[in-house]
DNA sequence: CGAATACTCAAGCATAGGCTTAAGTAACCG
DNA sequence: CGGTTACTTAAGCCTATGCTTGAGTATTCG
C-alpha cells in the first residue's frame, strides 16, 4: 500500500485538472463508459482515457470492464481521505485563529482604559 | 478575479507536493519566514521561496514583506474553497449511493419470494 | 465470417514543474 | 560604512504531463 503521503500526491495531482474533475462531476451522478465520458470534450478518446488512468490511480474511481467497454464509477474513500486532510489543516488553523480573537478582545479591554493598541496580535513564533 | 475552475486547478496543484503541503501544516500552527519555513528541508532556500510563491498564487497563503524577512500565514477562504468543492461531489455521490440502497433493499425484499438476483442493481444510464 | 465499436498501447512532441547554482538587492547590526 | 542576513531573480537542467496520431486487440452485430 502506498504511503499517506504520496496517496495524497496522487489524489490532488489528479484534481488539479480541470477536465478530470468534469470527469469526476460527471460520475459523481452515476458509473458511465469511457467513450460516454469522452463525448464532453474535443479531445481524443486516448486523451480522456490516460485522465481515466489517472483518476484510477489516485483511488478517485474505479473501473471495471464488461465485454467491450469500461464501466468507471466514483470512489469513496479516496475522496473522503483528501476532505478530511484539507479538514485537518482548516481546524488546527481556525483554532489558532479563535486564540487569536480571544487574546485581541483582551487586548482591546485592556486598551480601553490606555492608547490604541497595534492590529497585529503578537504572539509570532 | 480569476475564474472558479482556474482556482480550483492553482489550489489543487499547490496542494499535490508534499513539501507544500508540510508548509501549510507548518504554517496551520501559526506564520512563519521563509527561512523558517525552509528549516526543515533539505532543499536549497530558492526551493522554498518557490514553493510559498506558489502557494501564495493559489490563494492557499497569504504572505507580507516586514523589513528583509516575509511572514507567511494560511489564508482561510481558497481551502474552504476546495473542501467544498469535494463536499459537493461526494454528496451527489452519497445521494446516488443512498438510492441505490434503497432499490436494492426493495429488490432483496422482492427476491425473498423468487430466485437469486443480479449483483448490480441495475440503473446504470 | 466480416465490419463496426470501444477501448488500449506506443511513440513523439511541446510545455510545465521542481531543483540547483550563481548572482543580485534590501534591511539590519556594530 | 561594511558585513551579515534574508530573501529574490535568473538561467539551466532534467523529468513529468497532456495531447496527438497511428496502430493494435477484443467484442458485438448482421
Amino acid at each position: 500500500m502506498l504511503e499517506y503521503s504520496a496517496q495524497l500526491d496522487l489524489a490532488f495531482h489528479a484534481l488539479a485538472d480541470g477536465t478530470r474533475r468534469a470527469i469526476l462531476e460527471r460520475l459523481s451522478r452515476g458509473p458511465a463508459s469511457v467513450s460516454e465520458l469522452a463525448k464532453p470534450f474535443e479531445t481524443s478518446l486516448a486523451a480522456i482515457h490516460q485522465h481515466v488512468q489517472v483518476l484510477e490511480a489516485s483511488g478517485l474511481i474505479a473501473t471495471e470492464k464488461r465485454g467491450r467497454t469500461r464501466e468507471c464509477r466514483i470512489s469513496a474513500e479516496t475522496i473522503m481521505r483528501v476532505e478530511h486532510w484539507l479538514n485537518e489543516r482548516r481546524q488546527l488553523w481556525e483554532q489558532r485563529f479563535d486564540r487569536l480573537g480571544k487574546l485581541l478582545e483582551n487586548n482591546e479591554f485592556q486598551n480601553m482604559a490606555g492608547a490604541g493598541g497595534t492590529a497585529d496580535g503578537g504572539e509570532h513564533r
